[in-house]
DNA sequence: ACTGCCGTATCTACAATGTAGACTTTACCC
DNA sequence: GGGTAAAGTCTACATTGTAGATACGGCAGT
């Protein structure tokens, strides 16, 4: 009758410490890094924390919620310093800063870009929309109408999440085997339908999406700046 | 060997006429702009066709090649006329073209977003590559070095695929309570966070994507053109 | 020390899913 | 007929999310 687990005092060491949402979530967000969303059961969390699967609903309503929470815990990663008054510096630092986070866990970046499509604004995670309200209030502060910050904020977070998905595509999971790996999976493609993509191989390969980003970056922000501008003064005449 | 397509008078509504690829592939469409993607199971969709869940696996290897040819199947809408000599009102063209699709589809863009980012680029569905080399042909046949054509490729559909994501994500599902169902939405905020976002409210409502789309790669294209031309100057001296 | 209580964790159970493997049906050719 | 290959079906199984009831373990009050 007595249950699986004959050592007792060893689990009580064990089960003095209780969960906290924050260790579920870390414990969550490394199973993603490791094997993706989909490995990311309630099962295998439970067994990864030692607890029965059951005991993680205390921690997040259901599965959904459990995926906001990892992406949420990432993007806490994100800081904007507020103190700095060159707005395009600022902007041009976050882009990369989240480049980087992109990066780091390529597999929770699907979650970042699809859960939001799911969810109506107002009941996003919070720490989802922290950076937005962030942006808002930097350009605001700088000088911009709240009308010309959301529009600014618009064009700079579409492009730069634009970006990572593209970036992301292109990233060799075995850089090992770079080059050949991926002209080996070109390789596949029809001669007659496909010239130019397979011409272009060596330039794929080499790809630099930290200068690809900044130069995007550039030519955005610069561009709206001086949209901005112009139209300022067809207003006032 | 081609198979006799006697499909003339001869099949009686008695006898089931049988599936093909693209009747499958129409139907999961079906089912995903319905009910989104989690819907299309193997199950429903052998139901909407009236045969055995089994007999899918002749038309796809299993359910993420169907996901993948139910994104192909969308952007096979896509075209880009070769002839018109202007790549800019044509990439012009195309975006706005993607956007209607999208919008057309909501529920197939967490597809066409996510799938690419879990197979490498020379493994991907042919019809989803077809766009990419169609514009880089486009770029250049009008000029382009092959090099700043991919890079052209990437700014640009970099940026139309991030406006994408934002724009459907403050699509409003139920359009009929627009803006106080939005405002509950964020009435959910806690205003000491979120001043500017809350203040924003009535702005957001009345998104005109299509304008913001057009303004984006205005700005994208000549900006992209005017580095392009300037670093050709470098280069010749 | 007993009792009630409540937050935490577990156990059991169920319906739904993707898909392997063996089988049956159909259409057509000689 | 008989044979063959394609199309479709049946059965079975492991895996999933999660509802609902139950146990556990420490704390308050008496």
């Amino acid at each position: 009758m007595d249950s699986p687990d004959t050592r007792g005092a060893v689990v009580q060491a064990r089960r003095k410490i209780p969960l906290s949402r924050e260790s579920v979530l870390a414990k969550a967000l490394e199973l993603v890094d490791a094997d993706g969303v989909d490995a990311l059961t309630m099962r295998r969390l439970g067994q990864a924390l030692g607890r029965d699967p059951m005991s993680l609903y205390r921690y997040a309503e259901n599965r959904a919620a459990l995926l906001d929470g990892v992406a949420e815990l990432v993007l806490e990663d994100l800081s904007i310093k507020k103190d700095d008054p060159d707005w395009k510096a600022q902007l041009r630092q976050l882009a990369h800063d989240l480049r980087l986070l992109a990066i780091r866990h390529p597999n929770v970046v699907p979650l970042l870009v699809t859960r939001p499509l799911s969810t109506p604004l107002g009941m996003r995670p919070l720490g989802t929309l922290r950076p937005l309200e962030q942006i808002l209030s930097l350009l605001i502060e700088t000088g911009f109408e709240p009308k010309d910050a959301l529009h600014v904020y618009r064009a700079y977070y579409g492009f730069l999440y634009g970006h990572l998905l593209n970036e992301l595509q292109e990233y060799i999971v075995d850089p090992d085997e770079n080059e050949a790996l991926l002209r080996l999976g070109l390789h596949r493609l029809p001669p007659k339908e496909f010239p130019r993509l397979r011409a272009l191989a060596p330039e794929l390969a080499e790809y630099d999406g930290s200068e690809e980003l900044d130069q995007g970056i550039t030519i955005l922000l610069t561009g709206l700046e001086s949209q901005l501008s112009q139209q300022r003064l067809v207003q006032q005449r």
